[in-house]
DNA sequence: TTCAAAACCTGACCATTATCATGAGATAAG
DNA sequence: CTTATCTCATGATAATGGTCAGGTTTTGAA
């Protein structure tokens, strides 16, 4: 109980808006979240799940907000239950790079706490969002205890390397044009549409350039030529594919 | 001992070199093994050790060949011993992407293995090697029985993400020249000099240009250009660091 | 509602890098 | 020892993409 009231204070103190917005303690349990049931949270057992659930602390998070910041020390890990974060690291030019998008079921902070490093990237909502934060001690102990969670953690984070060795590749081989291309076909399957057909997941034209690694400029220039051979269609920020063949046959090189 | 057999069997009918060179049952010890220090083994039990060490195979890799490929469904993982393996990818402009190299005490395969996946990347010899195979089978079971171990192979592939997070950042936000100066200091710190000074593992200048991500002219002209510059020195295939200063201005922007 | 700031857009220009072509050394096979 | 095959090297050229500089539109806060 006292690891609660200190969380209370940390969160208090850290950030300025009114408690009542940041902070509702949860009295939803863990045992019936459906989130969990897409992240290692599975594994646990009945008791894990209670002592977890316990001690978290329900978030909410607006638009823009930093959940938080490269070089960090994490306290605990954020399971997200609503919304969408990107995992950005700042290059030494002074530009952002986006390594990763993060949405319903994922856990964020994982990797600085398992490996007890401080964190390497940094947090930021592109859409308002609902995260609970779990203390890294019911983490841990968890990981030393539970054998099938941790082998579930280490599955997970065996997919996130392969994903991130398929990035490499992209950034490495293919042109910007491929690679908005390819974002536009990862936003489509991985945040779905709206009602209209557009991206599900609206995201500026400095964030898609920061995802693809260019420059602001060209990402726009590109999303044009796009819009002028009417592969995608614009409405404000919102974009829809409206030639999804060709968009895959740019990516593969012709 | 019949599993062993078949191993024998598997690798004669697989590789034509003589079986003397290729195979050689080891009577060293996995318990004994210093290597092993280096990754997760170190967290095993004696019994489980002792089970691995049983069904490991020893195995010599000549330069250049390729120890597995893309998309093969791996039986084990490989602990190299000696040497260094290149762990490339095949993007579909039909270049190799590098994405890692991989040396003493490090775990090939490892992430396919755990993940229940086919490989996502082809290792290849880039120096004469030694590695020990170890069937899948006693990694699995140990990674379901001892959480010590389960969490030694998280907290690495952790560590791996984290060092795949910094390659999508300094691929997407780095000019080739700075790669290239990166690569070479990678280079020193990472594998050391030989007696006289230059880097020890000598890589062709396709392999470097396939590490940082560029067409191999391009990797020849600025190695060249630091050459005149006399940053480095070159010996053949051979090359030298001169001005190591001068190299991590480059890298981090003057 | 209004106004400033932010986001979006386009043009012009220049630096970087890929590609193609060619040749010189080195290396390995016969 | 010779020849074929790599690897290294360099030049010329073209494409790609970044930067700077100006616009317009959208957004959000007062």
């Amino acid at each position: 109980m006292t690891y609660i009231n200190f969380l209370k204070f940390y969160f208090l103190a850290t950030f300025t808006k009114p408690i009542a917005k940041r902070i509702s303690m949860d009295h939803g349990r863990c045992e019936n979240c459906i989130v969990r049931k897409f992240n290692a949270l599975r594994a646990m057992s009945k008791e894990e799940l209670k002592a977890v659930s316990d001690s978290k602390v329900s978030r909410n998070v607006k638009k823009g907000d930093m959940i938080f910041d490269e070089g960090e020390k994490l306290g605990g890990v954020y399971c997200v239950r609503k919304g969408v974060s990107k995992l950005s690291k700042l290059s030494s030019n002074g530009k952002d790079q986006i390594v990763k998008l993060a949405s319903k079921g994922e856990v964020l902070g994982q990797r600085s706490v398992v490996a007890e490093e401080s964190a390497n990237l940094s947090a930021v909502a592109v859409s308002d969002m609902e995260v609970c934060f779990i203390p890294r001690e019911a983490i841990v102990k968890t990981l030393h205890k539970n054998p099938d969670f941790t082998y579930e953690v280490l599955r997970l984070m065996a997919h996130d390397l392969r994903e991130a060795d398929d990035v490499i590749v992209n950034m490495s081989q293919k042109t910007v044009k491929q690679r908005i291309a390819e974002a536009l076909l990862y936003l489509k399957n991985n945040f779905g549409l709206d009602e209209e057909g557009y991206l599900a997941l609206v995201l500026s034209r400095e964030d898609i350039a920061n995802v693809v690694g260019t420059a602001t400029e060209s990402c726009i220039r590109i999303l044009s030529e796009f819009r002028k051979k009417e592969w995608i269609k614009t409405s404000g920020k919102r974009m829809a594919i409206l030639e999804e063949r060709k968009l895959k046959e740019l990516v593969e090189g012709f």
